[in-house]
DNA sequence: TTGCTACCGACCGACGGTCGGTCTATAATC
DNA sequence: GATTATAGACCGACCGTCGGTCGGTAGCAA
């Protein structure tokens, strides 16, 4: 029989949520077993089942902490008052960038699989959620814009949900582009333009002045030409 | 033994097609199993991996053989010479409209399930197919829009794609208060003044005139009402 | 000693997919 | 017109693997 290991609630939770956000990034949530979380683990079945209603109870958990995770990367920067409505946008454009930059770089080889049609669940569920945690965030930042007379919309709430699909949508549509700039260096220039179409989309849709947000793909683009 | 009915291959393939498409729309794809395919079809498991190399490929085609529904749909509205870009831009917008409305009202109580989480690869899917053939489409009715001086925009099919993603993330917000709207029919509200935003950041996101779009949620949201 | 809880692993039914083979409509051959 | 040959539509027993269950055991604290 194996050895009995025995940990506290949380310490062997987070140990299980580790290794699956790693064997998920890896092979992808459906094509990775409970068997192999086990085996990482060095747990037994009943031991998954002790912490996890179901393999999708799992995903859920494991989405809810990156979601927070992000939510507190973004709220230590834009939480400081005396910040205005244009800079408390593009500092939190800048700190999830940034998160995911800090987060892919000790991936790095994995990221692949992360945007590949395996890990739907995965993504979808994450966009959902920060959707859900993000729109009132944004929707203030609107709202303070509007009052600064920065911003010219008229429901600060949808057009931050606007904004958020949009950015989701240019996230789905760029990916493809990104698996592909190692063997095609040139979609370096595509994804420029593409994403400063982005920025300029959601400087329409807020009503915003021509170039006052920040967005930028150079820096985070480098590390996918490896 | 059971009974041994021939077919033609296109014939049995379709019929294949119709039931796997009205299972999935009722238990969702996932919750499907091959069996019940089989079942409903009166066949052989050797007979459905004689059509599909598997359930998967199924579903592609299921997405392909929809997603070309539609499109022709469209095309047959928008293809006549003389038109100007904007009443092309919103013919499409009508014609798929239509088009879900035509389908739906057909399955009508099967609806809900179509939207619900399991049905995500299929809703995915199809998304992304939809956007692969539409973009060419919208790009050149935006080309088209430039010429013509309605529309103000940098790169025509960088905003194609904005606009089609845009309009899935408003599908997907959107359909969370179309499934709640039986027991909260105020949501129709909302409904409606969100559907006002989307029309307002796709013509922002063109740079079209303010009010020259027209789409409306009304026709189609009374069917959920019932 | 008692009780709580982390932990174990044999077991189950269902699923997606395989395979060797059978039936049947059509065309070629006599 | 009867016989044979061929292609491909069709069959269903079978397999490995998966997610999930369950009755029970080990360790720790009161």
């Amino acid at each position: 029989m194996g050895k009995r290991i025995v940990k506290e609630h949380s310490v062997r939770k987070n140990e299980l949520l580790d290794i699956s956000q790693q064997l998920f990034n890896e092979r992808g949530y459906e094509a990775t077993p409970i068997s192999a979380i086990l085996k990482a683990a060095g747990v037994a079945k009943g031991t998954f089942y002790h912490y996890f209603h179901s393999k999708e109870d799992l995903l859920d958990c494991l989405v809810e902490r990156i979601t927070h995770r992000i939510l507190e990367e973004i709220h230590g920067q834009i939480c400081q008052p005396g910040l205005k409505a244009l800079e408390r946008l593009n500092r939190s454009f800048i700190a999830s960038a940034r998160w995911k930059a800090a987060n892919w770089d000790s991936l790095w080889v994995l990221i692949r699989p992360i945007f590949r049609e395996e890990n739907l669940p995965l993504r979808w569920k994450m966009n959902r959620r920060t959707r859900q945690l993000m729109v009132p965030v944004f929707s203030d930042i609107i709202q303070q814009g509007i009052e600064e007379g920065v911003f010219d919309t008229e429901y600060p709430e949808d057009a931050a949900d606007l904004i958020l699909g949009l950015g989701f949508a240019f996230q789905e549509s760029g990916f493809e582009l990104i698996l592909s700039l190692r063997e095609h260096p040139e979609y370096a220039e595509i994804i420029a333009r593409r994403t400063d179409c982005y920025k300029d989309a959601v400087e329409r849709v807020l009503g915003a002045p021509r170039g006052s947000l920040q967005i930028d793909a150079g820096r985070s683009l480098d590390r996918f030409r490896r």
